[in-house]
DNA sequence: TGATTTATGTATCGAACGATATAGAAAGGA
DNA sequence: TCCTTTCTATATCGTTCGATACATAAATCA
């Protein structure tokens, strides 16, 4: 089974991540396939050859978003010692990323698809189960404090995870309303103010 | 100057209150003029005729949706007796108005349009303008604070309203992913368990 | 009543959409 | 070398997009 034909004179990864960057800044419906085979160089047929359709291009790059700029903010959760360290660390990246000057602001997840009826856009369910799956990994980390003996266990978990998850998507806006790092820090640091009254016994 | 012709055959008032419904569960792309003159039960001539465009209608719907929906939500600021009950009082009525069951989820302003280019979509501009209106109203609520004694002329007023309209921004997708009005109620009074470390001198 | 004005309903416009058919080009296998 | 396989480039498919032309209907004005 080795590699017959012509072979595929681009490179694959270097055209996802291109069109990662187009659906990033875009959305996924604003987003056209000429936008598309423009930003990856290549011809339409190569693009379905090698990635199947638009909606499955889309889920391609967002794998892609999720491991390499993802990364940047989740690896920060389990990485801290401590549970507060690890949220401070969490919005303190979030803040970082989302106004990197060299990439579209805000977030792929939180900005891709907002509207649109769940099952006709499969893309919009997506990044609902991947904005769920976030929430969830904070309460995992919340979770893991209780168990550490830093955090009372009557405090609810999963709103606390709501809380700082919905900070995280409303930084996803502003930082696309042009808010500058500073501010976006400051927003981080104004959640994290909240930390104490939160985890304290209920 | 009276009115000559054939008389017009709906209620415009009606229309342009059906059409903000589909601007506001569709967003401004994702919703087509086969959508709105289907919800608006008129031709598409009678549509032109009456509105314009499709952008000078979705204008007219954002201004019905600033007037009817958001006055629930922004009347909270101005009467509350203090700053921190009006904030209160604003993430409260924005968790009620959010997952009100009988209208789409989340704010209009928030999720109408968040990607596409500023210039090229009229309707991205006009709502960021409104999300940057909208966080001038909490700075503005806030210096009142400060000039009523409740709050030390030491705090940044516009960070603090730019973390509230953070909050306010990530309470649509959260509710637009299926928050509970609990849990929406929840995430605002997590927010207001910052107020008394925000409002404290610097 | 006839002329004018405005709104409606049908049918359709050119452009852009996502997606392909087709033919030719570039590789390995025999 | 010839065949098979795979990819590329051009041209275009049918559909949907936002927006209109046109003829007709319903009102006021003279």
């Amino acid at each position: 089974m080795s590699q017959r034909g012509r072979p595929r004179a681009f490179d694959s990864d270097a055209a996802l991540r291109r069109a990662m960057l187009v659906f990033w800044e875009k959305g996924y419906e604003a987003t056209s396939m000429a936008d598309l085979t423009a930003a990856m160089q290549i011809g339409a047929p190569s693009l379905y050859a090698a990635f199947g359709n638009k909606a499955e291009l889309f889920a391609a790059a967002l794998k892609t978003y999720k491991a390499e700029i993802g990364m940047e903010i989740w690896d920060a959760l389990p990485k801290a010692a401590t549970a507060r360290q690890a949220f401070a660390d969490f919005l303190a990246e979030t803040a970082i990323a989302y106004a990197h000057p060299d990439r579209p602001r805000g977030c792929m997840i939180a900005l891709g698809v907002l509207n649109g009826d769940t099952e006709a856009i499969p893309a919009c369910e997506l990044l609902r189960d991947s904005r769920l799956e976030n929430s969830s990994l904070l309460r995992e980390r919340l979770e893991q404090g209780v168990r550490d003996g830093e955090i009372p266990p009557s405090v609810d978990c999963q709103q606390i995870a709501d809380f700082y998850a919905t900070v995280q998507h409303g930084m996803s806006i502003t930082a696309r309303d042009g808010a500058t790092l500073a501010s976006l820090q400051s927003t981080a640091d104004a959640a994290m103010a909240a930390w104490d009254t939160l985890t304290s016994p209920r």
